[in-house]
DNA sequence: GTTGGACCCTCCCACTGTGGGAGCCTCCAT
DNA sequence: ATGGAGGCTCCCACAGTGGGAGGGTCCAAC
């Protein structure tokens, strides 16, 4: 009898997975042997548990996770959809960071001029939002759009500040100067004092390369930065092309005593 | 005395980096403490290193691997460009994958026409080579190469033969039908018989999406598929477009007893 | 029936980089 | 002196796979 059986050798031979894998996806519960002997805890496979295998081994080959794929065998439709999703996202993020390398590797680390430079008191207009770190880019524009729908024709450039310290939540704001309270956003003044500046030229995506320069200066020097990095978009990102957007990157340093 | 001195909260803190992270780069000896209690084990940092974790911070920001970064600190320029170079594989890869899982998403789960047909034996030259997983495809290309410009005027289509079992290093081959011997290639006969065979319309690196449902078809059946996956290019891939490539996907079948 | 070799079992460790937590010690300001 | 913040080491977890130890099982050849 059992004359189909076959035991986990010869099935992952059929199937191109390896023993192992079978035991892994076994113990995961993803493909679990038609039979098992009790007294040996040997594996036996029915051939036509290989189209499942298969599929297993053809998902893992284009790098969807066993849980996903987990998913998928119980027929929920909707997990390659995530799964899709998520390959997106990570594929964006993984050619931003090619690109950041290939500016590394082309114009050698950044050593950009740091100035310090005293700043008046400004009083502005701002509008907030919670981030997470990979979504900072999204955020920052929706507020910069409800800033200039709020403001209208704003007199000053506008300002992006961001908190030092990277909490999984981060609270980004956008800020314009302005004469009087504007409907739609919360006044504030930003503090005047001694800051330390420097210029990004290139996408706003890779700030955080000159941004770090800037914090090395920062530290190096036993400063200790205050308040959040202050960014001012300089060009008109509508118009310039990004690798010629122009920023300055802010930070306060205490004051001397 | 030791006034600069930064125990490792606060150079975290200034480093953006977490107390774990830098006790790990320490234990690697990616960025040591200027100073350490032989007592107590306290780290104290100078500021001044707060360069060099920033470097540490913004090539990680980039997935730059820490061997790497580690190669970085020490005055290895090449490390950067060796990082580059598999960043943009691993790219490539990625983006094959996801275009893969497109395709699942919209077309679904394969289920291709596979039928059973009858092949004569076949006499072919050959040209061999050896690839890794992920060099297949520049491999086999390399070998469609050699054998035209050995052969010249082809009388048949070009034939693929990739074995089966996925080892790290295995030997694809490509064949042409021949009457006679050809210099520079290896003279060989493809067994006849009979073969399950499926029809592949689409890029070449989305052959496998095609071929694990003719194995799993095989599998399923109890079939124990015999020597090398086969492969006929029925297009010309230099003036068809990727989506329209029509590849014949054969295996064969052990004989009827 | 026995023997040997191929095959199977479970359990542990490794990789990468980071976080969480336990249990304990140290620093510093009140 | 005391309390709380902050430091220390050591262990575990994550995802997915491979390697290996130590031991049991299957099957064909003798």
């Amino acid at each position: 009898m059992n004359e189909g059986y076959l035991p986990i050798g010869r099935f992952a031979r059929l199937c191109r997975l390896s023993v192992k894998q079978l035991r892994h996806y076994d113990e995961l519960g993803l493909l679990t042997p038609d039979h098992v002997d009790p007294d040996t805890g040997y594996r036996y496979y029915r051939p036509d548990q290989a189209r499942a295998a298969m599929l297993i081994s053809l998902l893992r080959s284009i790098d969807v996770p066993l849980p996903s794929i987990g998913r998928v065998l119980s027929g929920d439709t909707a997990a390659l959809g995530d799964v899709r999703d998520r390959m997106e996202a990570d594929l964006a993020r993984r050619e931003r960071n090619f690109a950041a390398l290939e500016r590394i590797l082309s114009e050698g680390l950044q050593r950009p001029e740091v100035t310090v430079v005293r700043e008046p008191a400004r009083r502005v207009a701002v509008v907030r939002d919670v981030a997470t770190l990979d979504r900072i880019g999204v955020v920052t524009s929706a507020c910069v759009a409800r800033l200039l729908a709020a403001v209208g024709d704003p007199r000053g450039l506008m300002i992006g500040l961001f908190p030092l310290d990277l909490a999984p939540e981060l609270t980004v704001a956008v800020a314009v100067e302005t004469s009087e309270d504007v409907p739609g956003t919360s006044p504030d003044v930003l503090p005047g004092g001694l800051y330390a500046s420097v210029t990004h030229v290139g996408p706003y995506h890779q700030i955080p390369l000159t941004a770090h320069a800037l914090l090395a200066w920062v530290g190096e020097r036993g400063h200790t930065p205050e308040g959040p990095l202050r960014e001012v978009y300089v060009s008109n990102p509508a118009t310039t092309p990004q690798d010629r957007l122009v920023t300055h990157l802010m930070i306060k340093l205490e004051d001397p005593e």
